[in-house]
DNA sequence: AATATCACG
DNA sequence: ACGTACGTGATATTT
């Protein structure tokens, strides 16, 4: 078996990559995919060689010999773009860091590096893969150089690999003929000319035909085609640059040696430290599986078996100024309790086991026990993960004393997708903790149960550790941000708040659920009936790949392509065409069915507890915005624009001897655009109490509020809409099927009417362009880097996100205090009415019947008072049996 | 695991 | 010239 040798094209592969992989920055707004798409492709290669050596050339910035040569010939190269620049002294870096050869030479391109390496590898007895993104390297292949051509195929890399005989196969030419027959056709990626007229086919016809351009040359004659003739012989001096150019150099002289290039250890600490730093999360497992971190002392983790000694433990807890603790289920569900960990100092952290005497109610006792006392002390802090789901265990009177490290960290950056106790070691400790999977998930059953019961144990710790650690971080942090009312008196109430709500539930009528699924069915068949028949094959409907082929491919409609993968079939484009095929007709009626039946029917029916009622989870920590999300299921998306998916809402009712009580905010969003900006117009007319819209478009369109059209309202509420959204002509046209030259005047006329709103806008840009983010009337921060891309798709969204946000965001917190209110005052008043749903700017109450006129004012009372605008905040609020009713 | 579609504010 | 309105979650299909 021979020994191989790896070689890495540094800048196509970086630049692959860069285009490959989708746009990541890292908190500071640094760009990293194409990084982070390197490491993947070199991680992927060195798993499979198994390799000896590795080198990674790059090209350096002073411009080579055949740069020059291609410059005379036709201006220069297009420049790099930004975010791929600042990332190639970072590879470099990164590359270093993991000890990995770096080969650069002045005059010499990349290229020219490999080419010589390679023949001096094989030389040497080595078998080469030499990686690649283009294909000029095609030429030094042989038997045992093989050329590997990476390709991002959707989300997953695949790599094409390129011996002698595979050249010959795919472009009937042998590696030494592909130079010259990429002479002849020309490259513009590559930037090499080539013979004009002369393309891909021809070219492989001639060099087949004669071997090589000397030979073509030689036979001229024998061309038939006149023109093809006429431009070899006209462009003989073009043949012989491209041929220059696309050579590359395969006896460089080069001081590199093999010596250096054994693959050693990548998993170094340097390099540990830098891929922190570029938050390569998914890399950073590497570390772990090496065990080449473990940078935390774990000597003073400690189980705790003995009854006397878990005393002890409480014991001491009560009296400290600072305590974590942790819950641990095996599974994640309350049923697999194993046992608790506590964090109550720098190095005293305990696990402590349900076992024998030591009971899961018992522990759980304790726990609540020592909460109580720790609240009990005015600056000792309790800290935990995720607070709501340890509340079932020990649910207390209020968050005093209490700190969510969760919610914290996503009151830091909220653009996260996961807040997991790794995540927060490694971002705000620098720590590598073993991931959760590692220390209890998947192959846990294949371990010894020793070796299991040592990794949840050492897990276990480590989570109460982690918080400990972080609150300090945490705390810090918030000040420095201006979160720290945000999150003392907004999040840490609102999780009990939401705590009971969940607890709370919907209730469900079960049968009439049934009913209104069985109705839905009958339709659905008819449907499927008559769009097979007029189709001619069955199909599956619901295969947006099978429809789009039957629609517009068997029966011709016309409709053309959207999508990369096919037809586009979204009732978007359905809709254009309903009219006159009954068949797209018929698909938009079973779709809408489909859907009642699929998410709501089936999907909320799937969802009944015990206790008849649905109870949803409230997410905290899930929007860029600040808004709260639901999910299993999701209560916040149940149907209300149609009247036959609003119809669904009659299966929610309240408890008997209650009445459903709903009020929903009045057009929040814009009262808070107009307290924001100030626009003394758009204050104004929040002051005539009367149809927003109509107002908009009497004073925008110049005409008198009596007079204004059923269209010009439209048009206005339109527009309303896209300035809360990050106005832009496009999406404007967009939704008012116009031009954009209209939709654009319409923008212009409402600017030129509400002139502080215009500059309100801009100015929120501009200090998220500044400062990196933009931040609610509370304090609420979301980070925007998209401003920083070069990518104008990417800008423009970084722009609407800038102005959206703070909007949106002030929204979500004012509703937020409204409920924390809203919750407290209930209390207060020892009412039994109960807070059950929140769906953005509704509050929906499960209202005993006699409690209703106390739970009506103070709905109406704590909603309108929840902020202090310069317009007031308004509600509509109605009752009813059902929420159909109530809404 | 990703894509397309569609439900809500 | 480019090609999108802002924020979510569930389902079914396909890879």
């Amino acid at each position: 078996m021979h020994k191989k040798l790896v070689l890495i094209d540094g800048n196509s592969i970086l630049n692959r990559a860069f285009y490959g992989v989708p746009d990541l920055t890292n908190g500071e707004g640094t760009h990293t995919n194409a990084v982070y798409g390197f490491l993947n492709i070199l991680f992927k290669i060195l798993e499979e060689e198994q390799a000896e050596l590795l080198m990674v050339a790059f090209d350096v910035k002073a411009p080579t010999f055949r740069h020059k040569l291609y410059e005379a010939y036709k201006g220069t190269r297009k420049p790099m773009p930004e975010e791929l620049r600042e990332q190639l002294p970072i590879m470099k870096e990164v590359l270093q860091a993991m000890g990995v050869t770096i080969m650069e030479q002045a005059g010499l391109e990349a290229d020219d590096i490999l080419g010589t390496m390679a023949k001096r590898g094989e030389a040497a007895g080595y078998e080469v893969s030499l990686v690649s993104g283009d294909r000029d390297l095609l030429q030094v292949a042989t038997e045992h150089i093989k050329i590997r051509i990476p390709k991002t195929k959707g989300s997953r890399t695949e790599i094409e690999d390129y011996y002698a005989k595979d050249v010959l196969e795919k472009y009937q030419v042998t590696p030494v003929q592909f130079i010259e027959l990429k002479a002849l056709m020309g490259d513009t990626a590559d930037n090499i000319p080539g013979v004009p007229k002369v393309g891909e086919k021809t070219a492989t016809e001639l060099m087949t035909t004669y071997g090589s351009m000397e030979n073509i040359y030689a036979n001229l004659d024998q061309i038939t085609k006149k023109s093809i003739k006429a431009s070899l012989e006209a462009h003989k001096d073009l043949a012989d640059l491209s041929k220059v150019l696309a050579t590359i150099e395969v006896n460089a002289d080069i001081n590199y040696g093999f010596e250096d290039a054994k693959i050693g250890d990548l998993y170094t600490q340097e390099a540990y430290e830098w891929f922190q730093k570029l938050e390569f999360k998914n890399l950073l497992k590497r570390f772990t599986d090496k065990e080449t971190t473990g940078n935390t002392q774990i000597a003073f983790f400690r189980k705790v078996t003995e009854l006397d000694q878990v005393e002890a433990v409480f014991a001491g807890a009560k009296k400290a100024s600072r305590v974590s603790f942790s819950i641990l289920e095996d599974s994640g569900k309350a049923e697999d309790f194993c046992g608790l960990t506590l964090c109550t100092g720098e190095e005293e952290v305990y696990y402590l086991e349900a076992q024998g005497f030591v009971t899961k109610d018992y522990l759980l006792g304790k726990l609540l026990d020592m909460a109580q006392a720790i609240q009990q002390e005015k600056s000792a802090v309790l800290a935990g993960f995720s607070l709501k789901k340890d509340y079932g265990a020990i649910k207390p009177e209020s968050v005093e004393g209490l700190y969510d490290v969760q919610l914290a960290a996503y009151l830091l950056n909220p653009l996260k997708n996961d807040y997991e106790i790794e995540d927060i070691a490694r971002e705000h400790l620098g720590l590598m903790i073993p991931a959760r999977g590692e220390a209890l998930g998947k192959d846990t059953y294949i371990k010894a149960a020793a070796e299991k019961e040592q990794a949840l144990f050492q897990y276990a710790c480590y989570y109460a550790y982690v918080i400990w650690k972080a609150v300090p971080v945490l705390q810090e942090k918030l000040k420095e941000t201006g979160m720290e009312q945000l999150f003392y008196e907004m999040e840490m109430p609102l999780t009990l708040v939401l705590y009971e709500m969940e607890q709370n539930g919907m209730k469900i009528q079960r049968s009439e659920l049934k009913n209104y699924g069985d109705a839905l069915v009958d339709r659905i068949q008819e449907l499927e009936k008559a769009i097979h028949q007029a189709a001619g094959v069955d199909f599956n409907i619901n295969s947006p790949k099978q429809l789009g082929e039957v629609l517009f491919e068997a029966m011709k409609i016309p409709g053309g392509k959207k999508t990369k993968t096919g037809y586009s079939t979204a009732a978007e484009v359905l809709e254009k065409l309903s009219a006159e095929y009954q068949i797209v007709a018929d698909v938009l009626e079973y779709r809408g069915l489909a859907k009642l039946k699929s998410t709501y029917a089936d999907g909320l029916g799937n969802c009944i507890a015990a206790d008849e009622r649905i109870h949803s989870t409230f997410n905290q920590t899930i929007t860029a915005t600040g808004r709260i999300s639901s999910t299993e299921p999701n209560l916040q998306n149940i149907p209300m624009r149609m009247e036959l998916g609003r119809l669904i809402r009659k299966v929610f009712i309240p408890e008997d001897g209650c009445v459903f009580m709903d009020a929903d905010y009045s057009q929040i969003e814009l009262r808070i655009l107009a307290h924001m900006s100030g626009d003394e117009q758009l204050i104004e007319a929040y002051k005539q109490e009367q149809d927003i819209h109509r107002i908009t478009a009497s004073q925008v369109f110049h005409i008198p509020f009596d007079e204004v059209t059923d269209l010009q309202r439209r048009n206005a509420k339109a527009v309303n809409f896209g300035i809360v959204y990050g106005i832009s002509s496009f999406g404007l046209s967009q939704d008012l099927s116009i031009t954009r030259k209209e939709a654009a005047s319409y923008i212009e006329q409402y600017f030129a009417t509400y002139p502080s709103v215009k500059i309100f806008l801009d100015k929120l840009v501009e200090d998220a362009r500044e400062q990196g983010y933009v931040t609610t009337m509370f304090g609420r921060r979301r980070p925007v880097p998209e401003l920083k891309s070069s990518n104008f798709m990417q800008r423009s969204f970084g722009e609407r996100v800038a102005m959206n946000s703070p909007i949106q965001g002030t929204a979500a917190d004012i509703i937020k205090i409204a409920m924390i209110r809203v919750w407290e005052q209930m209390r207060k008043q020892g009412l039994q009415s109960r807070l059950i749903l929140q769906v953005h700017d509704e509050l929906l109450i499960e209202t005993r019947e006699e409690e209703v006129e106390q739970v009506r004012a103070i709905l109406t009372k704590e909603m309108k008072a929840a902020a202090d605008l310069a317009v007031t905040l308004e509600i509509d609020l109605h009752t009813g049996y059902n929420w159909y009713e109530a809404k």
